[in-house]
DNA sequence: GAGACCGTTCAGTATTGCCGAACGGTGTTT
DNA sequence: AAACACCGTTCGGCAATACTGAACGGTCTC
């Protein structure tokens, strides 16, 4: 691991958390390093437009190349490539706003977004992240992970973001087993309220899940009694479908395994 | 300058253009390092998920972070902030696409992207990158840079990426200077084939320019006789209003000046 | 089945990044 | 009005740290 690198890196997520930008003293004392240290490392991330500094104040914030390497991440990225197609089909047929996710640590990043066809003004959530506990996607994934990884995220920090929000790892570990059970995830005013969302899992063509692809809208159109089967139905369908884009049940090729000393 | 730091953006760079993403000896070549270096690096990147290993192939790419770090950017870009309410209102205005801009290097960033009203399909260009001297939001913004920048940037490499593109400098600062006097700039058919925009500058209350808003649509709507005086009344008045937004005007108060040995 | 290639690990070296102290400037307080 | 506190930046030296060459266990190709 090199060091420094880890550093640029805090000082990035420092600058992503603090609205009107950090002075390099501050940075400083954030990452626990010292101030010329803070500053080399600002300027180097600066001479690469990762971070700007405000000609003004003096401030750094974050810079223009991370918008460029965010898409670039998009555009290289095969779920999000593929999903495009498959969520503007999905959001016609529910006539529904459309996500798709991907778990990243702890939390969904929203990597597509569909509009609702007959919606007045919605705002690109593209980037957005949700804590994974929260929200449907987050469960599809979680469901399928590996048994350790989906222990290590039961252990973590489950924040409550609404009253509904499920914090406790028993009611979380029925939810999971309810998602392998019906193929699907419900999500209830746990994230924001008045807010609920279906999503199903997404595979690829080593069995592994990559994502999760779901509706979202308000609690009363998800959910009420006769719509919420035909769209768990459609949700889980256009997962499958997008699976299989994917290769999912193509023969599984071997694994690639890192070599050990 | 850190050189660890500079080395690992460099890879991110490379990440960014490489479309299937890349292994660590063809990474190692491309920046001039040796294999356990370029190793160490992209397994730091890794734990901070700005890239991510394909666990089938070994390969290296982009990760999500980037993503959030790309969003976080644009939520804390007053520019970007400020714009996007002028732009919804340029756009039904102007009945066309408005896009903002910032300079990030020799190329123009997308910030900003409102839709045509009446538009169909539509894909979302925030993120995307265009060389300066083939686009209106480009030469609006380099119009206005302080004189040694701008002559730097007409030093540069000028690709030609159609038939029409301006690729002489005397051809690029007879533009500026049209853009000067006019107070807005025009493209017609130099990035796209059939793709025209104009577009006007924005200053913040230091009176510096910080970026461009435009229309962008095809040729034959934004340049016909008819309609191009109008639009760029529009563009130009919306850029007053936004750069006014952003403190122009007001009395500029003293550049921040970093203290010298 | 032999060869080439790839990702990874290890240990040593000297390069390189880190820190304490100091400087010039700005905004604020007394 | 003047002194103070704070900020971003620079400098020089020490030692921690990051880079390199060689080697290892795999997989894919011929």
């Amino acid at each position: 691991m090199v060091q420094s690198v880890a550093r640029a890196i805090q000082i990035l997520r420092v600058l992503g958390t603090a609205a009107r930008g950090a002075g390099v003293t501050e940075v400083a004392e954030r990452i626990g390093v010292a101030k010329p240290t803070a500053h080399a490392l600002l300027r180097t991330l600066e001479a690469g437009q990762l971070v700007a500094q405000d000609h003004e104040t003096g401030k750094y914030r974050l810079g223009p190349a991370l918008l460029e390497l965010g898409n670039a991440y998009l555009e290289t990225h095969e779920l999000r490539v593929r999903s495009v197609a498959w969520a503007d089909g999905l959001a016609h047929r529910a006539n529904e706003a459309v996500w798709v996710g991907v778990l990243s640590a702890d939390h969904v990043l929203v990597v597509h977004h569909a509009f609702r066809p007959e919606g007045a003004v919605q705002i690109l959530e593209v980037g957005a992240v949700i804590p994974w506990h929260t929200c449907a996607l987050g469960k599809a994934i979680v469901a399928h992970l590996p048994e350790t990884d989906r222990a290590a995220l039961l252990r973590g920090p489950l924040a409550a973001l609404t009253g509904a929000t499920r914090t406790e790892p028993s009611a979380l570990v029925q939810d999971l087993d309810g998602v392998r059970t019906t193929g699907y995830a419900v999500e209830d005013g746990e994230a924001a309220i008045g807010d609920a969302g279906i999503a199903a899992p997404v595979f690829d063509h080593t069995g592994d899940v990559v994502g999760a692809i779901g509706v979202i809208g308000p609690v009363e159109r998800l959910l009420a009694e006769e719509a919420r089967g035909g769209l768990a139905v459609a949700v889980r369908e256009t997962a499958r479908h997008l699976s299989r884009d994917l290769g999912a049940g193509r023969p599984a090729t071997r694994r690639w395994v890192a070599a050990a000393s």
